[in-house]
DNA sequence: GGGACTTTGTGAACGGAGGAACAAGCCCGT
DNA sequence: ACGGGCTTGTTCCTCCGTTCACAAAGTCCC
């Protein structure tokens, strides 16, 4: 599951790069010209220290006694996590999830665009959604080389998942975004992250029941 | 964001229970009698090690030398997730993430029903969401005591979040799935996960940026 | 019944991440 | 020019989580 080692920046200081950059951004908003770590940690819920030390992984960004320019850090973020650019992306699996997500605006306007939407069942191919015409499954690796597609999403039933992957392995994405909630293997050299929402749910009703059981001893 | 000491089981562990539930469901589908630690590791995507010292942690649940007894450990699991009953919850947000939590089949299969849909809009008041009348947000309060709602969805756009937590903690909710791209504050005592699926998107494109730069090393 | 084999449960080493604290550096007012 | 006040960058320490390695314990076969 490790990305491997991608330079020598900590996993858990990536994690943390896109938090900042939505804090950010709402100060440049704000046309906030300057932001403190102390400030932007709270934004971010996070330790003032911790973003200090995030950010010096990058190099000296900040000025002491003022803090850090919000917009030079923006676009360093950005930089960093590779922002600069739209990305296109296919969404394979035209359920509810799959459909709500090329609905969902919110991927637009942080960098990323539906570029493909893909469905195994020919009844769904055809019909347009967001905008984007569903293709067929068999179709995956000509809309990665026509669109330069690097990042897949995939929203079917688990059973699928697997076979997926690897098509999409094999037309050449090397960014996995799987919302199906099985393990999937895939060969070095090929990021994976996974959501899976019922996983979060029932994370959530373990210590809802400890407390239940332990009692309010707050 | 620590859910504070729930007992004296570590985080990552409670994390990775959800993982092995889900597998010893596909062992129990196969009629399999038992399972090793390695076997159950390999389809987890863990170690052995952390599969043994995971499960240790709720007492000897397995057979030296035999393993695990799949529908022993899955009551188990379950009992320690909190999972011996459905879990009603609420989803505030009938936008389309919203709408496509509610059309997910998933949550019901894995112990979760969706008791009440909420938007804060009146037009969407009244209509029918998977089977579940819409609304309004004003009636949360009498929703969640009615159906003893102790889990809540936010699915709104961001600037609403907040208000909406907060209205779900005042009306008795202690567990809070969030959507929306912000941080939410929230008293001691009321767990908070978040999934943001930029965010997901944004930390595949740092490490797809970092190979393209760093070249094919492997 | 006993020995070989298998697998768990756990003690100990190891590595990474978090947080406190402080020195270095920058700005501003006088 | 210079001192006071901030804020960063970094060091050090601690803690949590992971992993190795092995003893304990059970099964199976002869």
């Amino acid at each position: 599951m490790a990305p491997a080692i991608p330079g020598d920046i900590p996993e858990a200081t990536v994690a943390r790069l896109p938090v900042y950059l939505r804090a950010l951004q709402d100060l440049a908003d704000e046309n906030l010209g300057t932001v403190s770590s102390e400030r932007l940690a709270e934004m971010a819920g996070v330790n003032a220290a911790k973003v200090r030390k995030d950010l010096s992984h990058f190099g000296s960004y900040g000025t002491r006694g003022v803090g850090y320019d919000v917009e030079y850090l923006l676009f360093q973020i950005r930089r960093e996590l590779g922002l600069t650019h739209d990305w296109p992306c296919v969404i394979v699996g035209m359920g509810n999830l799959g459909q709500a997500l090329a609905n969902y605006g919110g991927f637009r306007d942080r960098g990323f665009v539906v570029a493909a939407l893909v469905d195994a069942d020919r009844a769904k191919v055809g019909s347009t959604i967001a905008g984007v015409e569903v293709s067929h499954l068999d179709d995956l690796a000509s809309l990665v080389r026509h669109h330069n597609i690097s990042i897949g999403v995939i929203a079917t039933p688990s059973p699928a998942a697997q076979g997926v992957a690897d098509q999409m392995i094999a037309a050449g994405i090397s960014s996995i975004l799987n919302f199906a909630p099985v393990v999937l293997s895939v060969p070095e050299g090929i990021s994976v992250r996974k959501v899976d929402l019922a996983v979060e749910l029932q994370i959530l009703t373990f210590y809802n029941e400890r407390r239940a059981v332990v009692g309010s001893a707050d």
